[in-house]
Parts: structure tokens; C-alpha cells; sequence
DNA sequence: GCACAAAACTAACGCTTGTTAGTTAATGAA
DNA sequence: TTCATTAACTAACAAGCGTTAGTTTTGTGC
């Protein structure tokens, strides 16, 4: 009567799942195969279907992952009670933050999410909206009280987090000029503006 | 011997070049087949070949012409004596204006170069890396005149370049906010900054 | 050591892809 | 008319894809 096994099982699921990451990263979810994930895995393509239920699993969990911890940082900065400076610094700080330390995860879920299947995507979709919502909102709220300037605040919000998306090009040239420092340009940047 | 023959080839291999870019910012450029292609240009897979010679021929003229074009443009600013700010502001708005008017070549060319062969995925990179030096030039310069703030000048030019990006997300539903607006909240905010 | 499930394997299926080969109808110059 | 050229067609190929089926190996609890 089927006995739970205790054996390296999740740890190996995880290994695939950071395995598809990185070669999706590399390759795009398209062009990457089962069989290069099987060869990196260690097994043939045929096995991997005994840990995954199918190649946009793998992407499924990626991109809902990622959008977890987005939902959660903004929740928490949300009950916070700084003001809307500060809120936006936090925000675009922690998208670099993610950026620097999940980099695959994140890289994968801007750019492939697209290949989701429904009813994800529209679940997916939905819940981006839904942010760039809230960050909007907190663009507004700095714009009433005299903070920022009176662009609208939807333009305010995809201006930052495309820009902070820049950090996707220095991940993989990091030696030159060090992470804190690209962070405190982009920072200074989108909120003091380039000119002296 | 060979007379030439002024029939409407051309353009109608400028047509199939048009309905190529539409399908390729849609769909992608792997996702985009041949039959797709040739459906919307009236005929069948095969007799496309008449008219080109691959697939990646296609997206091969759509990304240097949008390189020629921005390397174009470049060059001719160079030779103007203006200040760096009001260099910087021409850049933005013509990527801006770029991204309006050649709304799919330039989607395109941003998104699918990975997918170009060698020896022209090498040439591409080496020409976008030369146009970044080169804007990377002029922020320095600014800096030197004390005009910038003394961010690392390409942290400022991939920040510029990816925020000019989120015009790509505007195109779609453009009645909302017209593009003037958003092209001046753009360049107010690259340049003096989202707070007050 | 036996039973049994997890996890690997081999083999193959059905489908799609970009592209080629060979053929045919239309066009215009000589 | 003749004849070469263009541009369409049909048919098919060779390769690669995600996935399934069926089988064998491995490892652990009793």
C-alpha cells in the first residue's frame, strides 16, 4: 500500500526546474528541447516526464514564481505608511534586487510568458495588470501630494520597470562596474532625472 | 538573353517583406511559419522562394534596416553642434518616433536579432555596440560639462534605451493617451527626473 | 529476501518545420 | 509564332519536436 519513499525525488525535481531555467534563459522556451534539458538533467527526455507533467509546467512554475514574489514585496510595502518616494525607491530597488538574484527566473518570466497556456495566460496577464495598478496608484498618490511631477502615472510606471529591465544586459558583464552602483544610478536616474 | 522585365516583382516582395514583419512582432520569429506567410500574401509556401531566398533573409533586412536607420540618425546629430541635453532629448525622441512609425520592423528588430546567422548576428552586435559607445560618448561629454550628473554613462544609456522600450507596450492601445503626451512624459522624465 | 513503487530506459508516434524538386500557366520581346 | 522568363503550383523530403507506451532497473520498508 504505496509507502511515501523519502528519496532524493523534489530535490531532483527542483534540479530540472533550475536546469529549464537556465536554458530557457539561454535559448528562449522555443528553441530549448527536452532532450538539452534532458542532457543537462542526466537522463533521457523520455524520464523527465516521470518528475514534470509537460515542457509549460516548467514555465508555469517559473513565471507564477516570480510573480509571487512581486505580489508579496508590493502587499507588505502596501501597509507600509512612507511616503511615495521612498515606496517607489523600495520598489525599484527590489526589482533589481530580484533581477540580480534570481536573474534566469526573472529573465525567463519578462520575455517568455507569452507561451503559457491557457488559462494561465490570462491568469498571468491579469495579475501583471493588476500590478502595474498598484504601482500606479502610488504614482498618484505622490502626484497629489506634490511629490512628483504630473506625467501620468500609468506612462510613470512601464517607464520604470522597463528601464530597471536594463540590468538584464550588466548581469552578465558584472566585473566592470558593481551592482550597488548601477542600482544607485538607475535609482537617481528615474526619480532625480539625468540633467544637474 | 535575359531582358529584364518590369513586371510587379518588387513589389511584391516588398509586400511579402511588410506581411512578414506583422506576423514576426506577433507571433515571433520561430513561431511565424512559412505557410503562415504565405496565407496572408495569397500563395503557397513553396512560391515564396521565388522571391526570397530563406526565411532568415527576412528578418535579416528587417533588422539592418532599422540599424541603418538609427545609424543614420546618429550621424547626423554628431555633426551638430547643439548641447548634450538637447542631443540626448533628439535620441529619445526619435527612438520614440522610431517606435511609432516603424512600429513592427522595430519590435522586431529588438526582440528576434538572437535569431540572425552568422556572419550578420556578429555585424548586428557590433554595430548596436558601437551606437551605444557612441551615445555613451555624448553622456559623457555632457558630464564633463557639468550638465549630467556623474552616473556611469552606460548604465544611463541601456536605462535610456530600455525605457524608450515601453513604448512598445503603448502602441497597442494608443486612444487612451496620445503619443505627444506620452513622448514629453517620457523625456521629462529620463532627463529631469520622476520627483518634483 | 520479497513486494512494490519510483525512476530510469528504449522505441516510436504523430505532427510541424523550412526548404527543394519538378511542373505548369502567364507574359512580353523578337 | 516562338521562346525564354517569371511566378505560381503540387508533392515531398529530412529533420526535429513534445510526448506516450511499455519495459527494466534501483532502492527501501517489511
Amino acid at each position: 500500500m504505496a509507502r511515501p519513499k523519502l528519496t532524493t525525488s523534489p530535490n531532483r525535481r527542483h534540479q530540472i526546474l533550475e536546469q529549464a531555467a537556465g536554458l530557457f534563459k539561454t535559448n528562449g522556451f522555443n528553441a530549448t528541447t527536452m532532450r538539452q534539458l534532458a542532457e543537462q538533467t542526466g537522463m533521457e527526455a523520455a524520464s523527465l516526464y516521470n518528475h514534470i507533467s509537460s515542457k509549460e509546467e516548467l514555465l508555469r512554475e517559473i513565471c507564477f514564481s516570480v510573480a509571487n514574489d512581486f505580489n508579496a514585496h508590493l502587499l507588505q510595502l502596501e501597509a507600509d505608511d512612507s511616503c511615495s518616494s521612498r515606496k517607489m525607491e523600495a520598489i525599484i530597488r527590489f526589482h533589481i534586487h530580484m533581477l540580480l538574484t534570481k536573474y534566469n527566473d526573472v529573465y525567463v518570466s519578462n520575455r517568455d510568458w507569452k507561451h503559457l497556456k491557457e488559462p494561465w495566460l490570462t491568469n498571468f496577464l491579469n495579475q501583471r495588470k493588476q500590478y502595474e495598478n498598484r504601482l500606479a496608484a502610488i504614482i498618484q498618490q505622490g502626484i497629489d501630494a506634490g511629490k512628483f511631477k504630473p506625467v501620468h502615472p500609468h506612462v510613470a510606471v512601464l517607464t520604470i520597470l522597463s528601464a530597471v529591465r536594463s540590468i538584464e544586459y550588466w548581469q552578465r558583464s558584472k566585473k566592470a562596474i558593481s551592482s550597488k552602483q548601477i542600482a544607485d544610478d538607475l535609482v537617481m536616474m528615474l526619480l532625480k532625472g539625468l540633467e544637474q
